[in-house]
DNA sequence: ATATATTTTCAATAAGTTTTGAAAATTCAA
DNA sequence: TTGAATTTTCAAAACTTATTGAAAATATAT
């Protein structure tokens, strides 16, 4: 296979899979090209590679940026603005873990401990079977948040890091 | 809060944050129903409580089986057909775990393998960060597999079934 | 067998989301 | 300043996905 071919094949799946985890499909390609991009690169030229509008260019560069996955860098000399994705998957998974963390799974584990404190007969089997559901993946969250906190904390912690280097 | 102003809670909630996990809003919704009803219901319960068509409803609780999330139970003396779901929720997200590694980083693993194998100069910076992007992608995607099999089938496994009996 | 209850299918439609592109805003150099 | 280059915004259009509802299929009781 070619490396036309197979950059064309990369952003593609790339694009596909992210719609899976919450990224939309350009957010992702664009995501795809700047990870297989050796140097900082244009929303003329990203416009280019992908066949899109500069508006839409210029919303999810600008969302792949609020989620810590591309910074923008300036060139001495160079008018335009040029974007460069962080490189290093171990960070970019950490990063994605850190954000959707703080989106999705912490205001949920806030809204189920109100939720767990309703008021009612613990004999209505009603009551009972809603507050034992929320109960159980509120603790279930619990534990899970606690791991994301150390997964992203790892850095900072030099006996999981040692863990973690079969990651990396 | 009462009762029925916590299941309408959770129940919306639980289908917004379903939409960011690949599965859609009214399919999360009748999970989320289901986990809460102490008892198996029909699919006019379904429809009802959540003002939704009857399609709708076969279509989800279909996907909702396929997932191995929610079973059909036939209730003896009873024409209809009731739906129930697994309240187990290590069970629930160990499921959701194997589905989505089968369905989506499997085959993109699979792609991966195929990209990494192209021709091309290594000296050339394009080709030299392509494979280099792709190969840590890989990397990383192979042991977060590794990882997640071993968690899907920690109950064949004691020493993890003790550790993880943290999160039951 | 027939009637009735129940489930399934799927084309049409509705709802939601993404993309475009042109106008407005901003930046920068002379 | 002024003007050219560049970036940003956002309403309208295109596209995608989800939902409805009525007809067809299936299952069950008599």
């Amino acid at each position: 296979m070619k490396l036309t071919e197979a950059k064309a094949q990369f952003i593609s799946s790339w694009g596909a899979f992210g719609t899976h985890w919450g990224i939309n499909r350009t957010m992702a390609q664009i995501h795809a090209l700047l990870l297989i991009s050796p140097d900082p690169i244009t929303q003329d030229d990203i416009m280019e590679q992908l066949s899109i509008s500069r508006g839409n260019v210029n919303m999810n560069t600008r969302d792949l940026i609020g989620w810590g996955l591309v910074e923008r860098v300036l060139i001495p000399g160079e008018r335009k603005e040029f974007f460069s994705a962080e490189k290093d998957i171990w960070k970019v998974a950490t990063q994605i873990i850190k954000e959707r963390k703080k989106r999705e799974l912490d205001p949920m584990l806030k809204l189920l401990a109100q939720l767990e404190q309703i008021e009612g007969d613990k004999k209505d089997r009603e009551v009972k079977q809603f507050t034992e559901t929320i109960s159980g993946i509120r603790k279930f969250g619990g534990q899970a948040d606690k791991v994301l906190d150390v997964m992203i904390k790892a850095d900072e912690n030099w006996v999981l890091n040692s863990l973690l280097k079969f990651f990396k």
